[in-house]
RNA sequence: GGGCCCGUAGCUCAGCCAGGAUAGAGCGCCGGCCUCCUAAGCCGGUGGUCGGGGGUUCAAAUCCCCCCGGGCCCGCCA
C-alpha cells in the first residue's frame, strides 16, 4: 500500500474497534462505529460506547469485552489508546501526541484526510435538478441541484461509482404551451433574439411561458363567465406586460389566443404530434428546449454544477422504450381499465406482493390507511404521462449505467407518484429495481415574503439572487482589499457567493422546510460557507507566512494542551464523519461538523498564536496541526462544491 | 375526509430513525478585543414548560397513543 493510501489512526482504530464491538455484542460493524461517533461529553473521553444497551439482560461481561478489545488492539500495533468504563458507557481517550505523530508521518508523505472509501462500491445513478425547460431556474430548483450536486460528490468520495442525469422533460404540457407561445410571436430562431434583447435565454422563455399560460387561462376563464378569476388574472396580465421583452407581445399573444376557438385542443394536438415525432413539431420542440436548456447549463456552470448525462424524455418515446413499458403493463396481471383508460392496478400490487412480504412492507413503508390510486399510462387522446415515462426512465437508468442504485432528487409533494412508480415496477416485475430506486425528497424553498406562481411568471431566479448575493460579497471583499485588481475581487466575490448559496441549501435536513432569506444569504458571518471559506484563507494565510514546514523539529508534548488537543481529535474525526454523511445521505451533518471545526480552530488559533511561539518545537507542533486542519477543511469544502479560496 | 412532513431559546436550526451521562450551535441583544499570523474573526454575558396531554421504561426531546398548530399531497399536470 503506498503511504499517501495508507489509513490514518484514528480510522485504524475505529475499525479494530468496531470490528470487536460487532464481534462481542453480535451487531453491525457499521453500526458500531456510527454509534463510536456519537458526540460525547469531552470529560468523558473522545469516543463513547453505550455498552450497557446490549450488555443488559445478556450473559456479558463488560470487563471481558474490554479486555478483549484491548488485546486485539496491542496485536494491531494500536497502542495510542486508553478505555474505561463509567456508568454502563466505554469510554476511549487517544494518546494524542502518539496518533498524531503517525498522522504526521502520513501527512509528511503526502496523505491528505478524505472520507474512508467504503469497502462495496456501488454503481450509484444521481438524477437532479431536471426543470422543465420553460423558465429559469428558481430557488426550489437551487436547493434540488444542490443537493444532489452534493449528494453525487459525497458518494464519489466514498468510493462509489456516480453517474449524474439531467431528465428533460420536454414531452409534457408545459413545454407545449412555452412552445405555442414562441409560435404565436412567430419567434423562429431564439438565440438569435435572446442575443439581440440582451436576455438570457430560460428568463425570456419564461417570460413567453408565463404570459401564454396566463393569456391562456384569461380566454378560459373568460368563456367560463368566472369573472373573480378574470380580474386576478388579468393583475397577472399586467404585471407580465411591464416586464415584457418587447413592447405589444403581450396584446399579441392575448389577441392570438383569443382567436382560437379551443386553445386546449392546440396544446394537445401539439404534445400527441410531438410524441410521434412528427415535423414541424419535432423540430420546434427541441429547439425551444434546447435554446432554454443553454440558459440552465449558463447558470449550472456558475454553481459548479456538472452532469454526465442529459436525456432527453422524447427519446424514450421515439425509442420505444415507453411503448415497451405499456406493452409489459398490458401483458402483466396488475394491468386495468380504469376511468375507461389504461392503468396498472396498484392497490392489487400492495395487496399481492407488498403486504405478503415482511421485507417489502418495511421497504415501501406504506401507511396503513393510505389509498394508493391506480396509476393511468395513458391519456384518452392516446398521449403519455409523466409518471409512465418515468417507469421507462428509471429502466433506462438501471439499464444504461447497469445501477445497483438510483436516486432521484425530487421535490416531497411528488410522494405519491415516487411510490406509484416504485410500485408499479413492482408490478411489472423489475423488483430489483424498484427496491433500489430512492426517492431523495427536500421540502419547498419559501422566499420570506413572496409566494411563487412559474406559471404567473411570478418567482425569484437564481441568476438574480446570485448575482445579489455576489454585489454585496463584492463589497466585503472590495473593504478588505482596496488596493487588489478588479478582476481578483470579482473572481472572489463570485466564489464567496457560490459559498453563500451553496451552504444555505444544504445546512438544513432536506425534510424540513427551507425558508429563504436574502438578507440572511448576505449575512457572511459564522454558520455560513463564507466563514468556512474565511477559516481555510486564514489556515493558508498562516502556512505562507511560515514558509517550509520542518517537519522534524516537531515536540509532540505540544499536543497535550487541551484546546490543541481537542482540535486534534475533531479533525480526526473528519474521515469517518464525512463516510458516515455519504451513507445517510446527509450533507447537513458535514457541514454541522465543518462549522465546528472551524469554530474551535479559530478559537484556538485567536489564542495560542503560531509563529510567534517560541519554542521551535512547540512552534512546529502548531504548524503541523494547522497544516492537517488546512487540508481537513479543503477537502469537506470541496465535498460541499464550495471554492476554498486561499485569500480573501 | 384520508395520508405524509414539520413544531426544541426572540429568530434559523442540530440532537429523534438505532432511548441513557447537567438539552447544543449560530443569529439577535448587552459588554469587551485591531501598534500582535486577514475583525467574514475572537472573548464574556443573555436566553429553553424540547407544541400539549397520556402511556411504555430503571431511564423519554428521542419509542407508542390522542390532541393542537403550520406546510404538502390525494388530477387523463409535472
Amino acid at each position: 500500500m503506498k503511504d499517501a493510501e495508507a489509513k490514518d489512526p484514528f480510522v485504524c482504530l475505529i475499525e479494530r474497534v468496531s470490528r470487536a464491538l460487532s464481534e462481542n455484542l453480535g451487531i453491525d460493524e457499521l453500526k458500531a462505529w456510527r454509534l463510536l461517533l456519537q458526540p460525547i461529553k469531552e470529560e468523558y473521553g473522545d469516543l463513547g460506547f453505550p455498552l450497557m444497551r446490549y450488555v443488559k439482560g445478556r450473559r456479558l461481561d463488560a470487563i471481558e469485552i474490554l479486555n478483549d478489545i484491548m488485546t486485539r488492539l496491542k496485536n494491531s500495533g494500536i497502542d495510542y489508546v486508553n478505555i474505561e468504563l463509567v456508568s454502563g458507557f466505554m469510554n476511549f481517550r487517544l494518546n494524542i501526541p502518539e496518533s498524531f505523530k503517525r498522522l504526521v508521518f502520513l501527512m509528511k508523505k503526502g496523505w491528505r484526510p478524505r472520507p474512508e472509501v467504503c469497502s462495496e462500491a456501488k454503481r450509484i445513478v444521481v438524477e437532479h435538478t431536471s426543470a422543465n425547460p420553460i423558465h429559469p431556474l428558481h430557488m426550489g430548483h437551487a436547493r434540488n441541484s444542490i443537493l444532489g450536486d452534493t449528494l453525487s460528490r459525497l458518494l464519489k468520495a466514498r468510493g462509489h461509482r456516480v453517474n449524474r442525469r439531467f431528465y428533460i422533460d420536454d414531452v409534457g404540457r408545459q413545454v407545449a404551451i412555452a412552445v405555442l407561445g414562441f409560435e404565436l410571436l412567430n419567434i423562429k430562431n431564439p438565440k438569435m433574439l435572446s442575443e439581440e434583447l440582451r436576455i438570457k435565454p430560460d428568463h425570456l422563455a419564461g417570460w413567453i411561458y408565463a404570459t401564454t399560460h396566463t393569456a391562456m387561462d384569461v380566454v378560459k376563464a373568460k368563456n367560463d363567465g368566472k369573472s373573480k378569476e378574470l380580474e386576478e388574472l388579468a393583475y397577472s396580465l399586467a404585471r407580465l406586460e411591464e416586464r415584457e421583452p418587447v413592447g405589444g407581445w403581450t396584446e399579441k399573444i392575448l389577441n392570438s389566443i383569443s382567436l382560437v376557438d379551443d386553445p386546449e385542443k392546440l396544446i394537445s394536438r401539439l404534445i400527441n404530434r410531438y410524441e410521434r415525432g412528427l415535423e414541424p413539431e419535432r423540430t420546434i420542440v427541441r429547439t425551444v428546449s434546447e435554446f432554454v436548456l443553454e440558459g440552465f447549463k449558463e447558470t449550472l456552470k456558475r454553481l459548479k454544477i456538472e452532469f454526465d448525462h442529459w436525456d432527453w424524455e422524447s427519446d424514450l418515446v421515439w425509442n420505444d422504450l415507453v411503448s415497451e413499458i405499456l406493452d409489459r403493463a398490458k401483458k402483466s396481471k396488475y394491468y386495468m381499465i380504469h376511468k375507461g383508460v389504461e392503468a396498472i392496478n396498484i392497490p392489487e400490487i400492495i395487496k399481492e406482493i407488498v403486504l405478503k412480504d415482511k421485507d417489502m412492507k418495511k421497504n415501501f413503508k406504506i401507511p396503513r390507511n393510505l389509498e394508493v390510486p391506480p396509476l393511468i399510462l395513458v391519456r384518452s387522446d392516446g398521449t403519455t404521462l409523466y409518471t409512465t415515462r418515468d417507469i421507462a426512465y428509471t429502466i433506462k437508468k438501471f439499464r444504461e449505467f447497469s445501477a445497483d442504485k438510483v436516486i432521484n432528487v425530487v421535490g416531497a409533494e411528488q410522494r405519491l407518484p415516487q411510490l406509484q412508480i416504485r410500485l408499479a415496477l413492482l408490478g411489472l416485475g423489475f423488483r430489483k429495481e424498484a427496491l433500489n430506486l430512492i426517492h431523495y425528497d427536500y421540502e419547498m424553498v419559501r422566499l420570506v415574503g413572496m409566494k411563487m406562481s412559474g406559471r404567473r411568471g411570478v418567482y425569484m431566479a437564481l441568476d438574480n439572487i446570485f448575482d445579489e448575493v455576489k454585489a454585496r460579497a463584492k463589497e466585503e471583499v472590495l473593504k478588505r482589499n482596496p488596493n487588489e485588481s478588479l478582476e481578483w475581487i470579482d473572481s472572489v466575490a463570485e466564489a464567496v457567493a457560490l459559498g453563500a448559496i451553496r451552504f444555505s441549501m444544504i445546512q438544513s435536513s432536506a425534510s424540513k422546510p427551507l425558508t429563504f432569506d436574502p438578507e440572511k444569504a448576505l449575512n457572511f458571518k459564522e454558520n455560513s460557507g463564507p466563514y468556512l471559506q474565511y477559516t481555510y484563507a486564514r489556515s493558508v494565510g498562516i502556512l505562507e507566512k511560515v514558509g517550509e514546514i520542518r517537519w522534524n523539529l516537531i515536540d509532540y508534548e505540544g499536543c497535550k494542551d487541551p484546546m490543541r488537543r481537542r482540535l486534534i481529535v475533531n479533525a480526526m474525526k473528519f474521515p469517518m464523519i464525512a463516510a458516515k454523511a455519504a451513507d445517510d445521505l446527509a450533507p447537513e451533518d458535514l457541514a454541522t461538523y465543518l462549522l465546528k471545526l472551524s469554530d474551535s480552530f479559530n478559537a484556538w488559533y485567536q489564542r495560542d498564536p503560531v509563529i510567534r511561539e517560541s519554542n521551535e518545537g512547540i512552534k512546529y507542533c502548531k504548524v503541523a496541526m494547522v497544516k492537517f486542519i488546512s487540508e481537513t477543511v479543503k477537502k469537506g469544502l470541496e465535498l460541499l462544491g464550495i471554492p476554498p479560496l486561499r485569500r480573501m
